[in-house]
DNA sequence: CTATTATTCGAACGAACGTTCGAACTGGAA
DNA sequence: TTCCAGTTCGAACGTTCGTTCGAATAATAG
């Protein structure tokens, strides 16, 4: 890897930890110049605006969650333990880099045109396939009155990206407490009869950004 | 209420929902000022800043949600119960206060100082009597393997904090159908016996600025 | 070495920001 | 009508913002 990506990748690394901090329209090139010790107009030389910043924690963000999933699920054909390798991945993953995470989640509306377009675009097709994988958990059993899809969908985002408002991955819970709880919290609600299956936890911490 | 009173909560409901808008941050005085067709220099005949603009919405807001939350546990004993009026409450003043909420929500960490003390105290007193709720439902029955309290709170704030991000009061689907299926989907989760009472849902609609 | 390219940065740009000030209005009481 | 407190606003203040430019330096190739 080139010294230039090698010190774009830490200028991204650093930025997301200030964006997460104070958030991105109140965190200034100056902030991020005085945290990377690049001075303000050597920053343009590894990006073309603050927003493109932004972008790229992102994108390069969820596509390393998408790219794993899509590993991990490779082959899998049980809806249950497809539901609970979706539910650790997202949340192991979301604890290995909460401040990256935390701006793909927070700063959703902060990008415009077509930056904005292309993350969202890739947050409906990850949004598509939790859908569908809790459509087919569905219809694999049978449920008097089983919980409308769009609100089970939401519902289980909703528990899982708001661990960057409380969740510290250095605390007592470990992460694979998180998702178990998690798993079992939203399973049981979801299908309501008893059917929570255990899913393998994976020891493997993953990154955003690769080191080799 | 006198006409200074009016006119600050007409600012207060424009300020709100560009906050929700376009956040707080992003949002300029200028921007309010022709949102309301008050001069830039007029606003500061209503507050004294734009923070504490910011802090006006979120303070009447939560003390608006936790004085209708009080009145409607008055009396009420039984925990379950209890957990379905919290969660209606939350949800449905939710949905009739979207910016309000929003603003509240997502703009947790944009005050400073003393301002953002007395939100957060508020925050935690909410959050507690939330896990008060949750661990007497817990004791009144019978679990093998119980859910970590502290998960199994934040799980139900994100689930509601997160509607947001997608919910569209005016759509098809009902906030009292939200309501039920969050209610199913949390205390089915929580409680995996099938034990879901049925919650009377309050036909009126709150707001957040009282008009008379 | 020299020539060329890649990287770095001090200084400055115009624009937009939150806020202030003093003067101009307004409506109701006397 | 006069008067005064309550209300309004145009204009400007000092600051900070994102971004740019051209020169200086470091790294690399011939």
């Amino acid at each position: 890897m080139s010294r230039y990506d090698q010190k774009l990748e830490f200028i991204l690394r650093t930025a997301a930890r200030i964006f997460a901090e104070k958030n991105y329209h109140s965190t200034s090139m100056r902030d991020i110049s005085r945290a990377t010790n690049v001075s303000l107009a050597g920053l343009y030389h590894y990006c073309k605006s603050k927003e493109e910043l932004l972008f790229l924690i992102q994108d390069n963000c969820f596509g390393r969650v998408l790219e794993r999933l899509e590993q991990r699920l490779e082959g899998v054909e049980d809806p249950i333990t497809k539901l609970g390798i979706f539910i650790e991945n997202h949340l192991s993953f979301f604890a290995a880099n909460m401040s990256e995470m935390k701006v793909l989640s927070h700063e959703a509306e902060s990008l415009r045109g077509d930056l904005y377009t292309h993350v969202s675009t890739r947050k409906d097709k990850y949004t598509k396939l939790a859908r569908q994988i809790l459509r087919e958990v569905q219809e694999s059993q049978e449920i008097k009155e089983p919980i409308d899809l769009t609100v089970a969908t939401y519902a289980l985002f909703g528990m899982m990206n708001w661990i960057y408002n409380w969740y510290d991955p250095q605390g007592k819970l470990k992460v694979s407490d998180l998702a178990g709880n998690v798993m079992k919290l939203f399973l049981n609600g979801f299908l309501p009869n008893g059917m929570c299956h255990g899913v393998p936890i994976p020891s493997e911490s993953p990154s955003v950004w690769s080191h080799g």
